[in-house]
DNA sequence: GGAAAGAACTTAACATGTTAATCATCTCCC
DNA sequence: GGGAGATGATTAACATGTTAAGTTCTTTCC
């Protein structure tokens, strides 16, 4: 009934035998379709050796973070955690109820904290670390470790290209 | 006043503490991040308008999603949308309310349900779809329409690679 | 033809994503 | 020095991700 009135938004060459099967081609090979079936591939091969330990991937790279430094600033987290605030908030209290990190005001700032990893969390990220080696290792060797030099270059070149993009809603200017 | 949250998580370096900074470059550099970050990237472009016409990203990639058949099935809709089966419910029992979509049961099979676009619903996707094509339009000319092929195709192959990594737990054979 | 196993959702429960609001502190500037 | 506004962090509120459990219907198989 209601039915492809959309068809001129994407034109698509006409299918030939997937005629049933393949239903909406080019959305799913959309720009974002693509970018996150391929992060969740990448990440199904993880998931289950964090969940055995007791991790998230996000409590995971929160931790992952903290051992490159001594200690950091909340703010700073985030950033390199790629984490949002609210997020970071809550996962903090999480973990430094698990005693696994620690927390305390900085020094000429009340406002600020500062984080680090626990002898604890230290200990977690050791027993994790292995496993996630060999995942990764794995990963590489199936996809090529050149191929996967290069995608990660594009995907940074991606996000550079972008970067200046306003991210104003571009609805004025488009209607009017 | 309180615009731009993510925005300054990534404030792009150049600063005066970048010396002592760039920490954990190795893990801002592993495959998931990259991926993450240029998702984000991409995301950050599509969300507002989206917002603006009262949609998420996945409620957009369903309706979208709709667009391309005349009706589906809610299996076969979480496969094609990339959505979870709890999120799929959720976000269909929500566009069912605003009569955005239409649901009944399957004819031969009183389990399965079938979900098609309402009226109101492919309205509102052609009232999106110009600002997305713009906003998609953007990115192909300041990435290049060629690379923007070649990262797909290099994405699809990655999913490709691991498809067939078993998502076995690891641990057994790793800790043994 | 009926119990058991499977299938297709759906609900539940918890963690995170996302935006807005709040709280506390700090900075600037009069 | 004190108040307006900026800043760092948290909380609030809602939507989704993720896994497990529950519901309803179907198929299998004895």
């Amino acid at each position: 009934m209601a039915r492809k009135k959309l068809d001129e938004i994407r034109p698509e060459q006409g299918d030939d035998a997937a005629a049933r099967r393949t239903p909406m081609r080019e959305f799913s090979r959309s720009l974002p379709m693509s970018l996150l079936r391929a992060r969740e591939a990448v990440m199904r091969q993880f998931r289950p050796s964090l969940r055995n330990h007791g991790l998230t991937e996000q409590q995971w790279r929160i931790l992952r973070a903290l051992t490159a430094v001594d200690e950091i600033e909340v703010t700073e987290l985030a950033r390199v955690a790629f984490l949002l605030g609210p997020s970071l908030s809550r996962i903090l209290r999480d973990l430094e109820g698990r005693a696994l990190i620690e927390r305390k005001a900085a020094e000429n700032d009340a406002r600020r904290a500062v984080v680090s990893i626990s002898a604890k969390g230290l200990k977690l990220i050791e027993a994790v670390a292995p496993t996630s080696e060999v995942i990764y290792a794995a990963i590489t060797r199936r996809y090529g470790a050149r191929k996967l030099a290069e995608l990660q270059e594009m995907l940074g070149a991606l996000e550079a290209s972008l970067a200046g993009m306003g991210a104003e809603d571009a609805e004025v200017e488009a209607d009017e």
